[in-house]
DNA sequence: CGAATTTGACCTGCGC
DNA sequence: GCGCAGGTCAAATTCG
């Protein structure tokens, strides 16, 4: 039985790698490859403080693939861009469907530092930081306003040591329905930046 | 009793 | 410079 994969940041894969400092067409191009594989996707955009996010609706899946790019929305219809700094962190942000603002297991530890109310939520933020002594991975939950039933877990950087627990969700007695978890990637997509 | 979480205080960046 | 909002720190508290 294949269950999706869990939200961990170190092992997304986009089939494309880009290397051009273009990332308006490279996002252009990351739309166009999930027409391609989706039928007659919508998407529908929200933002999320710097980073523009699509979720990806097709009759078989729904998916969320989000710009690290930092764009940023000036209206509801003109999308202003703005190149991504070379020291930007890389950023992922997962939504899932879920009754509390709990983190997925994504196989790493993570302390928790902070939580804060936001301005125009009822929801507050939690803040999270890999564990590892020398990660500076950071997690940020927060329940989605437009959506209550959703909880958005956005991730920054990137792992610098293997996640502690190895096998993810492959228990037959694992069910998952029970963690209630409709908007689960079945693929994500990374913007690989040119490599470090 | 050590580890993890909570929570108020403090820091920082940004807009005015 | 000031105020606000988001992010972080760290002492206190709770949990296993």
């Amino acid at each position: 039985m294949n269950y999706p994969s869990n939200p961990n940041p170190n092992f997304i894969d986009f089939p494309i790698t880009f290397t051009s400092d273009d990332y308006d067409d490279a996002f252009q191009m990351i739309m166009e490859q999930i027409s391609l594989e989706n039928h007659s996707p919508t998407l529908s955009w929200t933002s999320s403080e710097k980073l523009l996010a699509a979720e990806v609706t097709s009759p078989l899946q729904t998916s969320l693939v989000t710009s690290p790019m930092s764009l940023e929305i000036e209206d509801k219809t003109e999308i202003k861009k703005r190149k991504r700094h070379k020291d930007d962190p890389i950023i992922h942000v997962f939504k899932t469907k879920s009754i509390e603002e709990i983190a997925l297991d994504d196989g790493f530890k993570w302390r928790k530092y902070g939580k804060k109310p936001i301005r125009g939520s009822p929801f507050p933020r939690h803040y999270h930081k890999c564990s590892n002594a020398n990660c500076i991975v950071k997690k940020k939950i927060e329940r989605d306003t437009s959506n209550p039933d959703y909880v958005l877990t956005t991730y920054e950087g990137r792992h610098n040591h293997p996640s502690p627990s190895v096998v993810y969700c492959d228990s037959d007695d694992f069910d998952l329905t029970s963690l209630n978890i409709l908007s689960f990637q079945t693929r994500t997509y990374k913007y690989s930046h040119s490599a470090p």
